[in-house]
DNA sequence: TAGATTGTTAATCGATTAACAATC
DNA sequence: TAGATTGTTAATCGATTAACAATC
């Protein structure tokens, strides 16, 4: 309740949500390795933040600890889980059936929280019917009326640029409520509809950058 | 040259370096559209920085428009390119060989600058010596011996969490300068070793926050 | 109770934005 | 030259870190 009260009085700045997964992933491990409690300070040796900044963090969503203890792991875990909204199930739909969108479709099995895709959507003839880990491939003519009839939570985009703006159109257009994309270029959603996108030659880009700084900094110490 | 100079002085914040991927995307959908030059003002327009911020970004490299003009979108693409160390060739292996390797063995083939994978490596042995994308796929058994004998500048981890830290301490030892990093894990690379982490769930995870916010939200409003 | 560690306020640091002189 | 727009300094804003009183 109060963690509700918090969130709606003011928003909270993108550095902490993107941090939120990473806490998870680190009490997931304690938690398998039957820890129980753990103070900032502990968590900040493990993670790499600064206890007062996990302290900060933690304290923008409720005080989930107890002085002189720390916290406990396992309800902390479930904490962040609730705050992130990984406590519901959230209906996916793919649309590009490329090798990407094979993997996403292949990968989201794995993700044991409740991420389902119930459908993919290709314009080539020869992918139509088939199933991938399961999940039938439509006719992306047939998008339109599928979002009308299923209540999708997250669409998910594997098209090419040339594409992509349409399919979230579209999706936008269907009631969905977040976009996850994986099209090389920035995509324009409705009001109110959450985006997230992976940059996959944006993230290899930056990751040539800091090569080449290595490299030039280790001649320098020659 | 100057860049260079200013480079080896101070070190540049990495909010920049990641807004240098997007700055190059759209110079180099104006250059596709045949726009010569363009101020500040209306790169802020397109790409959404404020026009002082992209000024400073770009001046931490050097002073690449000139007053009274802008810039001028072919070279300063060119510059940014330069500056993100792509205009040059790398050389990268894939370790892992499931679906999200797959697709980017296949994926890597339209990155038209010189990202090239020169091999896979896996340890099952139905997928040892299959070509994909023409890419052939060794047994995992043999990296050591492949880093030793060829050049090659990025690693790319696409295995399961179980096995991610001891693939990178081969590429480490193996000479590699980068790791592209799809495990759901943090990774300790060698100092001085550049690393890159796409985490897709932690991705999801930051969207399925923003889906429930936005609900919250319209509910508010109502 | 004494010790530990949080929650929170205050201080610092860094990044973004504004302003404007320099100059094409 | 006049107008436009940069490069750069100064001001502001926000995020991180430090400090410590509160409290388990």
């Amino acid at each position: 309740m109060r963690r509700i009260l918090k969130g709606n009085t003011k928003t909270i700045s993108s550095a902490v949500i993107k941090r939120l997964p990473r806490y998870r992933r680190y009490l997931n491990e304690l938690k398998k390795k039957n820890v129980d409690r753990i103070s900032s300070n502990e968590l900040s040796n493990l993670i790499g933040y600064t206890a007062s900044q996990i302290r900060q963090d933690l304290n923008n969503f409720g005080g989930f600890g107890q002085q002189g203890y720390g916290y406990n792991v396992e309800s902390l875990y479930n904490e962040i889980s609730a705050i992130l909204g990984l406590d519901q199930e959230y209906r996916m739909i793919i649309v590009g059936t490329g090798n990407l969108g094979q993997a996403i479709a292949n990968y989201t099995y794995y993700f044991k929280s409740g991420f389902i895709v119930s459908a993919m959507f290709d314009v080539n003839p020869k992918l139509i019917g088939v199933r991938i880990n399961d999940i039938e491939v439509f006719d992306y003519d047939m998008l339109d009326e599928y979002l009308k009839d299923k209540d999708i939570d997250i669409g998910i985009v594997c098209t090419n640029k040339a594409s992509a703006q349409e399919v979230v159109d579209k999706m936008c257009a269907g009631g969905i409520k977040g976009i996850w994309n994986f099209a090389p270029m920035d995509l324009i959603v409705n009001e109110g509809i959450a985006l997230e996108n992976v940059h996959l030659s944006d993230s290899l880009h930056s990751l040539a950058y800091y090569i080449n700084r290595n490299s030039q900094q280790s001649q320098k110490k020659d």
